[in-house]
DNA sequence: ATGGTAGTCCGACTA
């Protein structure tokens, strides 16, 4: 089985490349990010005509999130138990995280909060929202260790020095913080392994380029898109890699895929 | 040194 993780930015606008990506990896589940889009206006005919089935979640204009499967699509939760909400004055649940079980794994597609800046309220927002994230992935396993769970998506967080081009260039930003790594970090120690990084090993391995500045052409990137995986689910990955072609070209998100395969 | 791009709904927000 083979499952992609993709922050597409805007699924109306790249629903051709999306098609092109399950094609061209044979994917049997793709979990989306930042589809940008309400329920009513995301595009399910193409890909149910391409076989498969969708499951999303969207609100308004921001975030968004999607799985797309053909290995079944059970048991679909939108958020998870605890999850923060955002907006003033009545801080509400945004479209940042989907699950649902597809041939026996639990997929999630999960976009994690940007925070903004070091100093801004939507970085205490960043950190509680990872807080909670780890509190609700530590019950599921608790409650079921042999659970075969996938934690996918857009992190938001470059949990290495060797995972951004340069730190001086992220002197005081957001996405390399102390905290934002201890963060992600505990999410690991909960039991979830990324199961990527051993057979896409940095550095210079990038899943992200801003579209400004010549980043890409440039190769000035970030890895901050993962999978991280339960040990039931670790077990089975048997290769990974980033598809930084997909970056490439007029028309392309500013994120590139990042494909699991399980034996 | 500065600003540059790209998406949404249409001047501003988000990234």
């Amino acid at each position: 089985m083979r499952i992609a993780t993709w922050n597409v930015n805007s699924i109306r606008t790249r629903a051709g490349r999306a098609l092109g990506l399950l094609q061209r990896h044979d994917l049997d589940v793709l979990a989306l990010q930042e589809t940008k889009c309400t329920d009513a206006q995301f595009p399910v005919e193409p890909f149910e005509q391409a076989g498969y089935q969708v499951a999303r979640h969207g609100l308004n204009q921001w975030n968004g999130v999607a799985i797309i499967s053909r290995a079944g699509l059970e048991d679909v939760r939108t958020g998870f138990p605890g999850m923060p909400g955002w907006g003033d004055p009545e801080p509400a649940p945004e479209a940042r995280a989907l699950g649902a079980r597809c041939g026996g794994v639990d997929v999630w597609s999960l976009y994690i909060p940007n925070g903004r800046e070091l100093d801004n309220p939507h970085y205490a927002y960043k950190l509680g929202w990872l807080a909670r994230l780890r509190d609700a992935a530590a019950g599921w396993l608790a409650a079921a260790p042999q659970a075969q769970i996938l934690l996918t998506g857009d992190w938001n967080v470059a949990p290495r020095d060797e995972d951004v081009w340069d730190m001086a260039a992220f002197e005081g930003k957001t996405h390399v913080s102390p905290a934002e790594r201890a963060a992600f970090e505990a999410i690991v120690a909960a039991g979830y392994a990324d199961v990527v990084r051993p057979y896409a090993p940095g550095p210079g391995t990038y899943t992200y380029w801003d579209y400004q500045k010549l980043r890409f052409p440039r190769r000035e990137g970030m890895r901050i898109d993962f999978a991280l995986a339960s040990p039931a689910a670790a077990g089975r990955v048997t290769g990974a890699f980033i598809d930084r072609d997909e970056r490439k070209g007029k028309g392309a998100s500013d994120h590139a895929p990042v494909v699991v395969e399980l034996g």
